[in-house]
DNA sequence: TGAAATTCAATCGCGCACGACTTAATCGCA
DNA sequence: TGCGATTAAGTCGTGCGCGATTGAATTTCA
């Protein structure tokens, strides 16, 4: 084992936190500590986790859930449409939607101006589980403790992360290769 | 754009941020800008498919990397220990380990001294895949621009996150009902 | 105008995530 | 000691997420 010295700290005279963040060893790097996408991940499965006992009683997932949101948000959007605001392809979105629609949420109905279209309305069925679902976000705020102020802030540092990495994304594979060779 | 009446506000000694964090109505609550969840939704995806052409090179899928980094922290773990690490229950693991194992990167060997556990090894094909992934952290860390002190601040909130919403997650039905009750 | 290129939704296959359940080993305790 | 309870891993079914591909409608432009 390459970190078994017993004892785990080095240098315990300055803060942890500074030494860590500016001179981070390849073994700092691959431990999951450190990995800002786990950190992410476990968020994002521990929110599933944390809606689940809510959503069943809409007899909802919560994908299905996200997708109601935005069309109660902006009814009769298209497949794609809903795709690029939830950042899903129509090979998801698809089946997710007629599962709505087999719940009798949503009708899906292609357009008459561009057949190649899908546009997704609510049934009065699905705008009527907006008012049951109105509680769902102050339920979830009282949860986590946090303070809008505090929410917002996390969002937007998010939002800016996505943001990065969707940009990033496509050279990443090149920038890989580069480092790998220097290094 | 329904938050631009002005007259919204029924206490406007503090600042607009302010009002607009602590008394959003019904209508801002259930937009998907507005949604943590879904920022850290979007997010996680985001990472996904940034890693995407990185891990391809490696072969790994993202959750099996994230395997690897955890048995390359601390090789020997049992399924129900890398469980615990990850988040993820047997039925998740399982399967993913025996693709490693059929990689060739891992070996999976029932314990001696308790038979019902299974302790999971890193083959030496395993072990030498640990050189060409120390790149990976870097070169997201690049692509994202972020500093380490703002990758760490929100690992801190988004650890804090989850930990909320697991202490939460057990009565959050209750606190819906609660909820709906009063509204 | 008509053929090539593009766009949109849909289908298929694979891997992840998890609830419900099974099987086998270990533990607790009368 | 032996039997019920607990624990660990695994199996199965369902839904999500996406790469690859298809088929049909639309757009482009020679």
């Amino acid at each position: 084992m390459t970190d078994t010295k017993g004892s785990r700290e080095p240098s315990p005279a300055r803060p942890a936190e500074a030494i860590e963040a500016t001179t981070a060893s390849c073994e700092d790097l691959l431990k999951l500590g450190n990995f800002l996408c786990f950190s992410v991940y476990s968020a994002g499965h521990a929110f599933t986790r944390a809606y689940k006992p809510i959503l069943d009683k809409l007899g909802l997932t919560y994908p299905q859930y996200l997708v109601m949101v935005a069309l109660w948000e902006a009814d009769g959007q298209t497949i794609g449409g809903l795709g690029s605001r939830l950042g899903l392809e129509s090979n998801t979105l698809t089946p997710l939607v007629k599962r709505l629609e087999a719940m009798e949420l949503v009708s899906r109905l292609r357009c008459t101006e561009d057949e190649r279209q899908v546009r997704v309305r609510l049934s009065e069925k699905g705008s009527g589980l907006k008012a049951m679902a109105a509680g769902i976000p102050l339920c979830l705020g009282a949860a986590t403790g946090m303070t809008h102020e505090d929410a917002r802030r996390m969002q937007a540092d998010l939002d800016r992360l996505r943001g990065a990495l969707e940009t990033a994304a496509p050279r990443l594979a090149q920038v890989f290769e580069t480092t790998r060779a220097k290094g």
